[in-house]
DNA sequence: CATGAATGAGAATTCATTCAT
DNA sequence: TATGAATGAATTCTCATTCAT
């Protein structure tokens, strides 16, 4: 039977194209954006290299996609976090722990969507994905200001300095090595530590 | 009387050993580590590929010595900053400040030193850096801790913080795309973000 | 329908694989295993480089293949002449003049086999090569001393001494340079030093 | 002190080329020709890598010395012992069994001497050598054929054969891996094999 | 449209040889 | 004359991408 163009087709295409993001994902999620080669993520896919050019047009528009699948679920979660809460300053917190909490889950996933370069075009998606995060923090922090809960600072640059500060605090030896209860410990105190440089009662 | 290395040689070779570095140096500048190959360094440097390994014994320890060299300063600068200051809190702020200002002197030097993976190896180096920026604020937060300058806190973890912090600030957008006077603003805002974080009494 | 190997494809590899180990074959018949580059054996086979590594994972793996290749059949010559013969004097006759008549058609390709080391992996083979030689004259030998036709002797060791003395012969200058029935006449005589070695009555 | 060209600097000329072939000997006696780089003889000899262009010309040249001076020595011993016997069987006896032993002092030496091949030109100092022992052999077995000891059988071949069979022997795992007494035991068998093969009466 | 074999441009590394000092 | 740093061609192996089937 030849292929036609039907619903049905194109609901094939969409699994595969799934299936694809879905192998990337978990190569990287192994071993980084390093181990992430097309043979690799063809062969976890079960088709064939060539297919893959039918999905994406290069390795590099494959990574973008990747990190843009894998991350865009990251950043929806921390967003519903950032909803639920007393005071603008309770919001806060929930969303840093969720954000440590999920990258914690998955180390060397969230090390590769945070740090690991690999390619220019690579790093574009990078930025726009630590955009996201500065937005989603800065609404909060603006939020916060106009509420007077937090200090005057410049939203977005505060939103960064966050991110960065929970990122590096995460891929700290003393984080990765330590036992689930001294890392729950450790989240809380970075998290205060952020709400500290935001906040005027942080509570703890 | 036999020949022996005179010191006129051993001079040039202290030469092309730092030609080499710098001309890696050059490179991982303007393309991070990705654009490092054994064959770009030497011609850059005006050798041969061979000559090379008559210095370094691999990529790798290449790989290493650029970061090592390009970092040692890095630290000593800030280690220097942290000395001056009237309070634990106006040191803390000195020391910050010149870790921005340098890595903004060379943004993609200090994406590359601070952030991007490469190697194995090089990724032990830059354990050791991200320990060595640890350190250095840590100490100071310990300080800073003991004469009731700063909030009881875990010095190495809010130490991390704050590289982290830093980094990420330096990275965005709005930083790398200012003019000097932004940029010099926006240091100041990014230190004061730390400053809050740890310091009783931040000033402003 | 899925698209499938089809009888073609997995012929036309067949050739490919057959068309390397030729082209392998050829080089060392040539210059030994010395001579043996991947990108010798690639333009020999009239592919590219990066298609040996489809069909052998190694240099190594390539040079054990050819080895192996090359070997068998000899290996089944001489034991199918092993088993022609009234006597096992007339049979371990047969078998060792087959066995120098095959080397001298390919004498390079010979001493590559019996004697040229390159690799410890391929030594290894080589070592197999030669347990093989012994176990196939072993087994005459101790047939021959069971049925009271040879001396009683060490079988594995006479064997291999018995290969020694063939291989040491045939690339005598003596040998190689000799018109062929110069050669026949050798040929007969290094028979006959392994027979009298061995048998009561080696005839002549 | 210039150098001047006294009888002090032909000798020291002299004991600069033994040290080097001392040095090149033993890196063949460890790994065999494969092992044998112009900068590990050099260190080894105590001197820089130019220098020795100063004694042989190429390392083609060297590894032809080299060949040429550890295995004069081996031919003049068995050479004495060919002396010693009452019989020329007996003597045949002596010699063979002293090269057996010989080579067994230092097995890699002697498979490297024997069997490695390394470079085209090297072969053919392999091929006198191989002829060396012929002539020492032939020499034996033709006053044997004359004093009506051994059969009558072409000499030079007959030689050929015994020094083949005795090499592949002792190259055997049986012998390698054997203890000295049984080694010696086994040294034995393969030399009886040799004299049955050419001796009217081998004795035993 | 899917396949996967073929491609071939690099990449890192080695080492015999040269030659300025 | 001795030195040993410099050379650079050669080697093995990888992998994103293409294209005939």
């Amino acid at each position: 039977m030849a292929y036609r163009a039907t619903a049905n087709t194109e609901q094939r295409k969409q699994q595969v194209h799934a299936s694809i993001l879905k192998a990337g994902k978990a190569l990287v999620s192994e071993a980084g954006f390093r181990a992430l080669s097309m043979a690799a993520v063809a062969e976890r896919a079960g088709i064939a290299t060539g297919t893959l050019y039918r999905y994406f047009s290069s390795k590099t528009a494959l990574c973008v996609s990747i990190f843009a699948h894998a991350t865009e679920h990251e950043i929806q979660q921390v967003s519903a976090a950032a909803k639920s809460g007393a005071s603008v300053t309770e919001r806060l917190r929930n969303a840093l722990a969720t954000f440590a909490q999920r990258a914690l889950q998955n180390p060397a996933l969230a090390y590769a969507l945070i740090a690991e370069p690999a390619e220019p075009d690579l790093d574009q998606a990078r930025l726009d994905y630590r955009a996201a995060w500065a937005d989603t923090f800065a609404a909060l922090i603006r939020e916060g200001i106009r509420k007077n809960e937090f200090y005057a600072q410049p939203d977005r640059l505060s939103a960064a300095a966050m991110v960065g500060a929970m990122a590096e605090a995460l891929i700290t030896p003393a984080m990765t090595q330590a036992s689930t209860t001294q890392r729950n410990r450790q989240i809380q105190q970075v998290v205060q530590f952020c709400l500290r440089a935001v906040a005027h009662n942080p509570g703890d």
